[in-house]
DNA sequence: GGGAGCATGTAACGGGTTACATGATTGG
DNA sequence: CCAATCATGTAACCCGTTACATGCTCCC
């Protein structure tokens, strides 16, 4: 029996814990994919190498276990699987634990705050290339709402997808404005 | 002449020089004000502790040069500005560094995600108190935008307020309708 | 045969936080 | 006088990344 006051986990477990609970038997490279594949739009995804890490972490406080892949594939291979107590541990920490507020580092924002030190050229082709991201990052939780609305048990990802693309499709706007604005203000000079 | 292909500071480094752009005497109090007062907004305010370390490098590499207050001033308070060489690195940076893409932990929205372990009013609960910080940090910005726009120099700086009360007004409208899409998913079960 | 992708890890490093320590000044 | 705020810093710690190493398997 772990966990008595369990000093909650770092982001990055809970993070793989979650992946896990969908009930999958994973390896830490098919978490990562997973993680590229959805989290990493609202989230972020880990390096590999810390991935393989938090699974060992998991499985040390009883939260995942883990069996070599069945002879036939790939030699090396292992399995992860949520267990009970995973899932015990992911629901006290959705229940218990305050949600942290977002965390937002916009390098954009910020180049744009230095704009008095900056080139105008160079300022808006900065904003031009963030407002193309967006595009891109909209286009690819287009991609992973898909694949989410596919499967039934993805309900609640499905939503996070939605939300997800409205986002980026808002930062988009709120790009468009800027450039706008930067335009006004080189104007007035 | 330091920099060679100086190998770029880190964020928080780029932040405090760029607060220090200003061209005002800070000292890291101050560094700590203005940043918990603007940039916390849309990148984010570092400790204490690091504006100090932050500080010493800066002087180190010849970025910033610093003095101690004169007399009458609180004693052991040292004042930072500043140097034509750290202005330099500055543009230096603006021009020839691409741009990183923003980075976004949004915790709220990993909650969501695992809505299937959740229980429905805690998560709601957890999506309206997003939405009321987010309302929140749209206040702050407002008063920020105030400040900036009284002061010539603060073009920028106004931009990006502006630029960050839309944005928490679209994020507050996107928690809005999280939570009608929640409704819908509990209601069709 | 060889390259792309599968699969897992180690080691070193640095950035940033928390917790703590210290003391001066100011205002009620 | 006492609390709040001003002001600066040290030490320990850990999270996460980068760079690297290794070897397999599948397919052209």
């Amino acid at each position: 029996m772990p966990a008595k006051d369990a000093p909650s986990l770092p982001p990055t477990a809970l993070a793989v814990l979650g992946i896990l609970s969908f009930g999958r038997e994973l390896s830490g490279y098919d978490v990562k994919k997973w993680a590229d594949s959805s989290i990493r739009f609202f989230y972020w995804s880990p390096a590999p190498s810390q991935i393989y890490a938090e699974l060992r972490r998991l499985e040390g406080l009883g939260y995942a276990s883990s069996r070599d892949a069945p002879d036939g594939d790939a030699r090396g291979k292992r399995l992860y699987k949520i267990t009970a107590a995973g899932r015990r541990e992911l629901r006290r920490w959705l229940r218990d634990a305050p949600a942290e507020p977002p965390v937002l580092k916009h390098g954009v924002a910020l180049r744009v705050w230095l704009g008095h030190l900056a080139d105008p050229d160079t300022l808006r082709a900065t904003v031009e290339a963030h407002r193309d991201y967006c595009t891109h990052m909209a286009e690819g939780l287009e991609r992973s709402h898909a694949v989410a609305e596919e499967q039934p048990d993805f309900a609640y990802p499905a939503l996070v997808t939605e939300w997800g693309r409205r986002y980026y499709e808002a930062e988009r706007e709120l790009a468009e404005k800027m450039l706008v604005d930067l335009e006004d203000l080189a104007a007035r000079g």
